[in-house]
DNA sequence: CGAACAATTGAACCGATTCAAGATGCGTGG
DNA sequence: CCACGCATCTTGAATCGGTTCAATTGTTCG
């Protein structure tokens, strides 16, 4: 049996997302079916969570603007942040498998986000083949990154990684690469990156003063783009990979 | 339209595999359907590759025997150990994102694995939605793991929670939760955790003094369970979470 | 304007790395 | 079967990066 599926076609090189925060790459017609299952939208204010950490898990959220970072709790009941979600970007795809979400994503401004029947998007998936290669693609990204930020990296070479990662995201959805906002605050960045908030303040000013960033409050504008991937030192989260 | 996946159906309490290696809770049918596509097993010789990162994406694997050890080169050529792979276990996932394979896994040991086209389980899962729910639930788990890994650990309990996670990992497929084998080599083991070689004997050293491990060459011997789960301080990959 | 919080800066401390040396295990050949 | 050589693992001491603690500056908002 010939495949459906080209090994071309396989890959997801457009991944970004409509202004519905979904995948595209569907023909109309399916694009409508998948709309038919969205549902509305829902603002969250300052430090609202979106559900918590242990709840069953039924829906997977998008977002549609600000930013949502999540929460988890470890055995010793100490907060880490374990991941940012800006416009365009989904959350609670690692419930999956647990069937219950293991974080609780939290608004860091004022944002919105829509969210989906995981359910009715599985189901609908089985009738889209293409709608299914993008939820598989989406999953794997997921993989990827999380895999991207294993090693060992001075805290330099992490906030730099950090920064770098939040360009190619803003870029890929339609935003400046090289101008953003730093919404969340320095000890969110700092749990993020596994280090201590005086050291995120320390490595900023010394980005900054290697003339690579400028920053002002929360507003970041990169510089150098090629000095700062060379500082970073590993292979970014979105970075297309090369043979060798 | 009512949804034929509940939501307590989409937990994937059993993601432990038959012996071919693959996802079970598949109908006889069904199960028949999938061995079909699936490639006979090769054998790898000690140090052998299956794959180059860089590669063109085509097919998953399934570990039947032996370990293999996944291996990235980061932008300076550095090689890091991004991964483990026991019986039972996948490897491959993380490349349908970018349609190429992002790290070289390599056989540790004598090992055997088989394969699949990822292209013809594809299609085979828009035809059967328990098998799509449990490659959803495979990937999400994946995600799961490596997020479960992230935050600020002591050499100690990075330790602990890699024998830990051996542990459970091991029981999970069958094997004993307390003795098994540690095949790989410290080098590797302290190239996956980032930590220096020496760090890793310093840290085994204390487990043992403490009463907590038995480490006779590649041998480990588990012998308080309890206190190996308090020193990690963090939530294990495999580990069942609790509402906070 | 002033209070409360966030971010920055400085100095002492500590854990992990690095460098160097010694021990152990293992395959090979005498 | 033992001796040798190579590789891996272990152990010790000095160094370094990042943390911690403490104090200051900056920012936001009632």
């Amino acid at each position: 049996m010939k495949s459906s599926v080209s090994p071309s076609s396989l890959r997801c090189s457009q991944c970004s997302l409509g202004k519905l925060c979904l995948p595209v790459g569907l023909d109309p017609g399916d694009m409508h079916r998948l709309e038919e299952i969205i549902e509305s939208s829902k603002s969250y204010k300052q430090s609202e969570s979106v559900y918590r950490a242990g709840d069953e898990f039924r829906k997977i959220y998008a977002v549609k603007s600000g930013l949502f970072e999540t929460v988890a709790t470890d055995a010793n009941g100490n907060e880490h942040i374990i991941g940012f979600h800006l416009p365009g970007e989904l959350f609670g795809l690692d419930a999956i498998y647990s069937g219950r979400y293991i974080s609780t994503p939290v608004a860091v401004t004022s944002s919105v986000a829509c969210s989906i029947e995981y359910s009715e998007l599985s189901d609908l998936a089985t009738k889209l083949p293409s709608l299914q290669n993008q939820l598989m693609c989406l999953m794997s990204k997921e993989v990827h990154s999380s895999h991207s930020g294993v090693g060992e990296y001075t805290a330099e070479q992490k906030i730099a990684g950090f920064i770098l990662s939040l360009s190619m995201r803003y870029q890929q959805r339609g935003y400046s690469a090289t101008r953003f906002q730093l919404l969340m605050p320095r000890k969110d960045i700092a749990s993020y990156l596994s280090m201590a908030p005086e050291t995120v303040s320390r490595m900023f000013r010394r980005l900054v003063s290697d003339g690579i960033l400028e920053i002002h409050q929360t507003e970041v504008n990169i510089k150098d783009m090629d000095h700062l991937k060379a500082v970073t030192g590993h292979i970014p989260a979105d970075r297309v990979f090369f043979s060798s």
